[in-house]
DNA sequence: ATCATTGTATTATGTGAATAGTACAAGCGG
DNA sequence: CCGCTTGTACTATTCACATAATACAATGAT
C-alpha cells in the first residue's frame, strides 16, 4: 500500500479511511489477519500510537476485531462489507451533487459534466 | 452567511474555501468591498488573527486585494471569477470520477448512479 | 486637525495531533 | 519453562492551529 498523507487532515483520520477502503474493494478480505501494529506504524512511516488510534476506531466502527495477543483481523462479516462499499459510494454520489449544487451545477449539468469528464 | 465548520480540517482553510466558494457562484461580486477583518471575524466566530490569515491566502491567490486602510476587495476580473466556478466544478468531477474509481466503479456505473441519485 | 477605522504585526497562552521512548500482561512456539 | 510477539498504556516533548490582548501606521470622514 502507498500510504500517502496530505497535511490538512490528521493522519489518523486518513488512515481510518484508507484502511476503510481497502476493506470495502476487498484489497484486505474478510478474516484477513492484519499486519501487527508496530509494523504498519512502520510501513506508513507513522508513530505506532497513530496507527493504534486509528485502528481503535475501525474497531469501534466493527469493521475489526483483536484477539488479545495473537493479531488484528479483519471482520468475517461480508455483509458488513459490502455495506461498507455501497455506504462510501453512496457518500460521494449525495456529496458530488451537493457541491455541484454550491456551484450552481443542475443534477443534469452535473451528469453531463461527467460524460465529457 | 452561515459559516459552519467541521473540526478535521483547519478553520483557515474552511474560510478559504467558503469564500472561494462565495466569489466563484457571485455571491460576492467582481469589485465588491468585505467586510472589515473584524467583523468577518466576529460574524464567523472566529479569532481575527485567523480571517486574517484566510484573507491573505486568498489574496496571494489574486481573488482579493486590499487597499492599505480603506478595505479589502473583490477582484475586479471577472474572467478570472468564472474561470474560478469552472476550475471548482472541474475539481469536483475529477474528484468524484477518482474516488468511484477506487472504490471500483466504472465512470458508467457513477453515471448510472448520479440518475438514480 | 481629530478621530475612528482600515490592515497588519507581535507576544503569550491553550489545545490537539503526532512523535519518542518505555513498560507490561497475555499467549503462542520452541 | 522461556522468550518473542501481540495489543495496550503511559509520560514527555514538539508543532501547528487557534485564541487573546495589544499596538501601530495610514487614511477617510467629520
Amino acid at each position: 500500500m502507498p500510504w500517502n498523507f496530505n497535511s490538512n487532515t490528521p493522519i489518523y483520520i486518513q488512515i481510518i479511511e484508507q484502511i476503510k477502503l481497502s476493506i470495502a474493494v476487498g484489497e484486505y478480505k474478510a478474516g484477513d489477519k492484519l499486519l501487527s501494529v508496530r509494523e504498519l506504524a512502520a510501513e506508513a512511516e507513522v508513530n505506532p500510537n497513530t496507527m493504534q488510534k486509528a485502528l481503535s476506531e475501525l474497531e469501534r466502527d466493527g469493521l475489526l476485531y483483536t484477539q488479545r495477543t495473537s493479531g488484528r483481523f479483519i471482520t468475517s462479516d461480508t455483509g458488513k462489507i459490502s455495506a461498507l462499499r455501497k455506504q462510501l459510494a453512496n457518500e460521494q454520489v449525495e456529496n458530488f451533487i451537493l457541491k455541484m449544487q454550491m456551484l450552481g451545477y443542475s443534477s443534469e449539468e452535473a451528469a453531463e459534466m461527467l460524460k465529457n469528464h
